[in-house]
DNA sequence: CCCGCACGGTAGAGCGCTCTCCCGCCCCTG
DNA sequence: CAGGGGCGGGAGAGCGCTCTACCGTGCGGG
């Protein structure tokens, strides 16, 4: 087709130079002629020239991404639930389509585009045996559906959204890019490790969604370079970055009772999750230190509905209360949900705490106190950390914590 | 360090056959005896083989990879603003950080780990010259600040994820993966250019975020398999997925004045984009030809808080509506935000109907009746033409429009 | 009986780059 | 003026894979 791509060698001919030289110049090492550098550039340009990465990462060892992992539960059967909402109450309305299948127009010509290719003979060649994996094909769209809730879901989280920020704004100084997967299920899990065993990235940045994510333990065994946004259910030999929940649970019983607040309940994340119990724990203690032992729980899952669930149910059991701590932004804004609902403002008759410091945290009304997480920040040490790993700069496993902050809005 | 990872030729030796032999069992291709592929994949399990990918990518010339990108304006000035009030109203409570910066505990040893490794010599294996891209190291921290913004920005919009989610979706089952990329500037769309143009990914799947985005004019130009979601500002010769515009604004006037409703406002998107155009005037149009010839229009820039805006200048000069169309669901939360705070009820005084059916529809209260956009199938149209354009299926650009549908629930 | 031809496998030539040697030159020193 | 030591540059050996020849069987048909 189009003709082949120059190659160093092109280039070389072209400035008359050897292969070597061109080579050294593109990569800006040793000692070179200003002369001759400046004829490599212009013949560079000339040729337009751009470097084969394939090439370069088959000698050098290294690529120019990182796996940016999110990683859920465990077994395939997952969470699930929460989304129905979605399509269970929409409605037709003109009679023209099935469901929301689309249709072509102007040039347009489907065909086949849509129908997961699986007509031609070249098969073979995609997806299903290409690297030894053996599944494939088959069940194709089951696994699809979980598929795309899984990430829907995920980043339906503003908090994912930051930590992709920061893992970006670390990396892309360094030309490097993070490439996006998603290890839900056992054969997603193996997945990722096949892939940076083969060399698709020099090493993972994951995210769990779920205490006893079994990729961290997988990873390590591997040798592979990896490193953890939150410190692992069970222990495991990677570095991880993380926040002082504990001190955050604190800052936000300081603020409700400075605030005059005396009867103050609060709704925890999963308690399954570690951050859950220590954002529980510092609050608790926090309040139990000066003077207020017992403190009303409902447990939540880290969404808008559990949250006014949980606050719902709180609200029943104890009518008079005063101030919520909520483990994050969103259950928060499920909590001011339920409280006007049932007839209480926000902040006059009950005031909120939330945690994250997330997007919601302003857009909703009123606007949360809240504690922040410099996801941002604790993402880009997370990749500086992985960094170091695959360069060999650092050899144990380390571990980063993060201070939260208070940031008061109108809630509480 | 660790032994050298097992190669084709080992696993031969291993099995008794020829490399070749191997890399057809690997790819499943042609005909090997059935005895001779069982000995080889015992080789395989025995030497834990996986197949080098940089290898298998510099003879193939395809990799596993699309990039998916996300582009902004144009000049690197970018919007800007909104973010603000994240950070404006933050308070200090604990004396013991300046801003957020993070403390390293337990076997934490920072050093040299924050301050973007300026340090070493090493500079020049690097990001730097690494490929002929001459900018780098200096500008790193201010470059950075803006990419984070941006990247978190994109991404607050639930939008997004489930573009991700239905690219992935469609990706995975082809053990393809998105690299992540995001153009804001001149240099990242240059990236962008380079990293395709190198063989970083096979083809680029672009999400724009502005109507004069220059990504897709400089991807047609250099021959880059490219597919935009949404038909780019000015004509370009690439394939691209669309929705129905027009279609989705007629969809709400049609509820609404089935509603009853008849002072009717709407809050559109920036005029400047097209889809905001086309929801506005199929709005419009449906309204006109039922006798509804004046519509007042408030332009909004498809965030929460200029929805909102938006709403109270609408309020203010037409205090009697009873019926407002937002050209997305996050306006539709700003709006009934204002319409609450100036003593309207939704929907008992005035209706309200959003446009995307994003995460939002569900989670604020009222749940929003909303036209809904089939973002994930779109996605993974977008991603099935790419892929058709790079294995050689399809060479003409081509478009596939996607029919909205409402979805009732209680705005409206 | 021999030819032709599938079938199942091997040999080996690259893909485009990096990097280690090595060599020739110039300058400095003894 | 000989000898050594940078320094700038070239030659060439791979990196691990794919894929196009090509070759040796065994078998059916002329």
């Amino acid at each position: 087709m189009s003709r082949q791509a120059p190659t160093l060698e092109d280039v070389a001919r072209e400035a008359g130079v050897s292969r070597a030289t061109v080579s050294r110049v593109v990569n800006g090492v040793r000692n070179v002629d200003p002369a001759i550098q400046d004829l490599v550039r212009r013949a560079i340009e000339r040729t337009g020239y751009a470097p084969n990465q394939a090439a370069r990462q088959l000698v050098t060892r290294r690529t120019t991404t990182v796996a940016l992992v999110v990683s859920g539960a465990g077994d395939g059967s997952e969470t699930g639930g929460k989304e129905d909402g979605h399509r269970r109450d929409r409605q037709r309305r003109d009679g023209q389509r099935t469901d929301g299948e689309g249709v072509g127009r102007e040039e347009a010509n489907r065909g086949e585009v849509n129908r997961d290719g699986t007509s031609g003979g070249e098969v073979n060649r995609d997806g299903a045996n290409r690297d030894g994996t053996s599944g494939g094909e088959a069940n194709r769209d089951g696994a699809n559906r979980e598929q795309i809730a899984f990430a829907t879901r995920v980043f339906a989280d503003p908090f994912f959204g930051r930590v992709v920020g920061g893992v970006v704004g670390h990396l892309r100084p360094r030309s490097m890019h993070p490439v996006l997967m998603f290890a839900e299920t056992p054969e997603t899990r193996q997945e990722v490790v096949t892939y940076l065993r083969q060399g698709g990235a020099d090493g993972a940045l994951v995210v769990s969604t779920h205490p006893d994510d079994p990729l961290p333990a997988l990873l390590a065994e591997a040798r592979l370079p990896a490193v953890l946004f939150a410190r692992p259910g069970r222990p495991v030999p990677l570095s991880y970055v993380d926040l002082a929940h504990r001190e955050g649970g604190r800052l936000a019983a300081e603020h409700l009772l400075a605030r005059g607040c005396r009867r103050i309940v609060t709704v925890a994340g999963p308690l399954a999750v570690a951050a859950s119990q220590e954002r529980l724990a510092g609050f608790r203690d926090t309040l139990a230190r000066q003077g207020n032992p017992y403190v009303p729980v409902a447990e939540g899952g880290f969404t808008v509905d559990s949250g006014m669930a949980a606050m719902t149910s709180l609200i029943a059991e104890h009518p008079d209360i005063d101030g919520v701590f909520t483990a994050n932004d969103l259950m928060a804004q499920g909590a001011i949900q339920a409280l006007r609902d049932h007839g209480r403002r926000v902040p006059q008759d009950v005031a909120v705490v939330g945690f994250d410091d997330s997007s919601v945290a302003v857009t909703c009304r009123p606007r949360l106190t809240t504690v922040r997480q410099p996801v941002e920040e604790m993402a880009a040490t997370m990749s500086g950390l992985l960094d170091d790993h695959i360069r060999g700069r650092r050899r144990e496993p380390t571990s980063v914590i993060f201070d939260p902050e208070l940031v008061v809005r109108d809630s509480a």
